[in-house]
DNA sequence: CTGAAAGCGCTTACAG
DNA sequence: CTGAAAGCGCTTACAG
């Protein structure tokens, strides 16, 4: 036989008719136990799996879902936020488990989308993962809804479908990291990261933080708040320049770890003693974040929950069932940073 | 009209036959340049997009690859070395640059391989990463070769087919690590790792590490070898099982640096300080290593690249053109653990 | 329980 | 340069 064989062959060798082969592999009840068997012997002897192109053709969609993965386009292109490659993990692993494939793309934000993977049956629907300014992507959601194409989001809600979302609760996490801080005494707080409409996730994490310490009577300062992506290096810079201005404060509260392992680096350059001088509190709970020296305390977000529910979600939209707004509870890990 | 545009609805509105519209679109040099500007036009208007299981079927390919990442059985479910992570980035970076879709599927080695992309036709061909028992595996390559599946390896060199294999000079990288220890005096080694045809690229890392030791004129004690399957977890044992046997060394060369973060926790547990009293050195180079306390020596591994070739060997593999075994070299980075 | 036949939406040899 | 037609390998209504 040359070349893979196909559900002819099997239908030859098996004595039977090619649609009788189509039923047994797919175990129709329709087909005799003893017929069912054989087929299926001769096509373990031949090999043989089923095209999933001529059967997807067939119909009508993919058993494959997709994977946008955004990246921050002041980023560096090599360095992908590990917060994002653990979701990354998590949903591959959720697919698996409902008998999906994964199709795995990265976007940089300017380009255009290559959202066609519905478009061309590449897919039978998408999710997308990212961070970056969540305002150059609102159009874009927009266009994804009239097109109709069935997507679920990672973080911020999408203009007024909030069931197109899965997002940690990101308010509730900023609470418990005032919480923790206000519990240790370390009342006088910096903020880096960019808590406005840019970055939604940001803002309600900094919002979060911000009406906890209120319900105490404490206002946070304006001046102690400075601005930063979610890397390093620009929380290194974000407190390197509070510092700079001589702002002072015993505590600080970090949209991000990667921002929170910045800021150690700048406090530490600048002989401030983390956690005497300062605490630091972070956020998602980064594989490295326990490593760092001192361990960061952080507000973790549970990444395998979460794959599953964008899965779960997604998969829920694709078959036409009601799917709610989900918001997943964050934890509060305390480490040596703070403590 | 209903459900996605098709290329018959195409030619209708363009006024010209569908095969026209097909040629039109794959910029067939056949077609008159105002015919396929006028298909091009209605098409957008349209958001038609050539559905990919359609051409697929009939092209008989698919444009697509797959990513098989196999995990250590013992290792934890949700934990992924964050070193294929980096290579998984870097695949799907390479796959986009070759106009490629990537599947992503991870595998655990107990279980049957789904390297059954191929033969239905989902993928022309498979990326096959991870750690693990190697002996495991070997049965596997020999069915996949038989199959005459296309399919390119990370690591050690499958069988007597080095063509297949992608891998960093790992025996080299374990030359540099011992030369670097070597100059800073520390020659009274410890090595923690799977030395054995278990894991060929970690015996690879020992035999240089071990032969630039012996073109000095120094033996390495087997006794103070220690075997590790490549987890923090594990690094951390086999060094406490080695301060508890009373063992002395002043340096500790590790196969990953997973282990090696975990043999400094299990270090620094002992009251013996890295880097005064014992130099540590890893391989991998992965993101934590610059971030541990103190700063991890290491042996990096170029993953860019290392998913660049992957990718050029495999589609080189699929179009039947000559390849050879790739050997990527790696790259000493000296950092506070061995200084 | 089984088979003959239609058709999913393309690409491409063939004929003009 | 364009069109009519075959066919990629399935799934599934329809008929028995």
């Amino acid at each position: 036989m040359k070349g893979k064989a196909t559900s002819f062959d099997i239908a030859h060798y098996a004595g039977v008719s090619q649609s009788t082969v189509s039923r047994a592999l797919r175990n129709s009840p329709l087909v005799n136990e003893e017929t069912r068997r054989r087929v299926h012997e001769v096509a373990k002897q031949l090999n043989y799996k089923v095209d999933k192109n001529a059967s997807n053709l067939r119909t009508q969609q993919s058993s494959t879902l997709a994977l946008l993965l955004f990246e921050d386009p002041t980023s560096d292109e090599s360095q992908i936020n590990p917060f994002f490659l653990a979701m990354l993990g998590s949903i591959t692993r959720a697919c698996a488990k409902e008998g999906y494939d994964l199709l795995v793309s990265f976007q940089s934000s300017s380009s255009d989308w290559q959202a066609d993977y519905e478009d061309s049956h590449r897919a039978d629907g998408l999710i997308l993962l990212g961070y970056g300014d969540y305002l150059d992507y609102q159009p874009k959601f927009r266009t994804l809804i009239e097109q109709n194409t069935k997507f679920v989001c990672w973080g911020a809600s999408v203009d007024n479908r909030p069931d197109l979302t899965v997002s940690c609760d990101n308010y509730g996490g900023g609470k418990m990291a005032a919480q923790h801080l206000l519990a240790t005494g370390r009342t006088d707080c910096a903020f880096i990261g960019d808590a406005s409409d840019h970055s939604p996730e940001f803002f309600a994490r900094y919002h979060g933080f911000k009406d906890a310490f209120l319900a105490k009577g404490i206002t946070l300062s304006e001046r102690k708040m400075a601005n930063a992506i979610s890397t390093e290096e620009s929380g290194y810079h974000a407190t390197r320049s509070l510092i700079a201005n001589n702002i002072r404060f015993n505590s600080l509260f970090a949209a991000s770890d990667l921002i929170a392992i910045g800021a150690i680096r700048a406090l530490k350059e600048a002989k401030i003693n983390v956690p005497d001088d300062v605490h630091v509190v972070g956020f998602d709970n980064i594989a490295v974040a326990s490593f760092v020296n001192p361990p960061l305390t952080t507000v973790q977000q549970d990444t395998t929950l979460a794959g599953q529910m964008l899965v779960d979600n997604l998969l829920k939209l694709i078959r036409g069932e009601p799917v709610e707004n989900t918001l997943l509870p964050p934890r509060l890990i305390i480490r040596g940073s703070s403590i």
